[in-house]
DNA sequence: CGCCAGGAGTGGA
DNA sequence: TCCACTCATGGC
């Protein structure tokens, strides 16, 4: 199937992050074509990306037939995932006018938030992700995705989904232990779990709600869930433009990098420089976060 | 060895 | 509302 591709937009950024040094389970990035995991109808199906003239193909490997209804959700969640529905120019316009950052625009042009499109997964991830080095994080994550998460075989390659909540529900807080996880994590992942087995958490429950304050508060009420992983869920998965996940490390680091803050405690400093770009705080940060590992080799 | 890492909960002032 | 303390473990 062939998903049209909008201007600003580049592969090559795109898979760059998507492979950017650590080791990821949820996807794979093999020269320039891209494996992922995608749950269809509650089937596991890999799917397969490349790039062609103004659009992306994707295609089920090992082919298989698709109906009308499930190619237009695959459709979907590329679209979602890979954010290729917004226009960045605005958003390059407003780099542009500061020294600091307009570098970006030529250096990580066409890069996209590159988002989770399931929520619990999101969530999981921020959970897991929480005051430990990611390269630590994603070592747990791949820990809980192989034992726990649907696997998928093509080519002498294992693909995974990432684990279901009425899975994780039923693991107890010793078998986390086992794979590293601390106490406290692994008690939130299986507290998270449950609430979306049971249907107090979803997607759909969040996207009802009237506006951004009322999905943020939503998720703190969670056990686990601070102000860090509700803006930072609200902006991977829920695309809420605005969202900046306060007290975040590396957008700190990246923040004195860019000379806009001396030392870390400049909270004012640090709203009044979000103020200038309003719309596209969540773009910004993923791009500063971008920064942190350098231009793409 | 010490400090840090894409934090969060709790309890006390 | 705002600190200080605690959790917990690998990476460098």
């Amino acid at each position: 199937m062939r998903i049209p591709l909008p201007t600003d937009f580049s592969f090559r950024e795109c898979t760059w992050f998507l492979d950017r040094g650590y080791d990821d389970c949820m996807q794979a990035v093999k020269g320039k074509t891209i494996f992922k995991m995608i749950r269809v109808d509650g089937r596991a199906l890999l799917v397969r990306i490349t790039e062609e003239e103004g659009f992306l193909e994707a295609e089920l490997v090992p082919n298989e037939d698709l109906n009308t209804r499930r190619e237009e959700f695959i459709r979907n969640y590329i679209i979602s995932w890979l954010d290729l529905e917004r226009d960045l120019r605005p958003f390059y316009e407003l780099l542009l006018k500061d020294k600091r950052l307009a570098y970006m625009c030529a250096t990580f042009g066409g890069l996209r938030l590159i988002g989770i499109v399931d929520l619990f997964e999101a969530l999981s991830w921020s959970i897991i992700g929480q005051q430990i080095n990611l390269t630590f994080a994603f070592k747990l994550k791949r820990r809980l995705v192989e034992k726990y998460g649907e696997r998928l075989d093509f080519e002498g390659e294992a693909y995974y989904l990432f684990p279901s909540c009425e899975v994780l529900a039923g693991v107890t807080i010793e078998e986390l232990r086992e794979m590293q996880f601390s106490r406290s994590k692994a008690a939130y992942l299986i507290g998270l779990a449950s609430a979306f087995a049971k249907g107090e958490m979803s997607l759909e429950m969040l996207k009802g709600l009237p506006d951004v304050e009322s999905r943020r508060a939503v998720l703190i009420a969670l056990k686990g869930i601070g102000i860090w992983t509700a803006n930072y869920t609200l902006m991977k998965t829920l695309r809420e433009p605005s969202s900046i996940p306060h007290g975040d490390t590396g957008l700190l680091t990246a923040l004195a990098n860019h000379a806009v803050i001396k030392d870390r405690s400049e909270v004012e400093k640090i709203e009044r420089f979000f103020k200038k770009y309003k719309g596209w705080e969540s773009y910004l940060v993923f791009y500063l976060w971008r920064s942190l590992a350098g231009p793409a080799a």
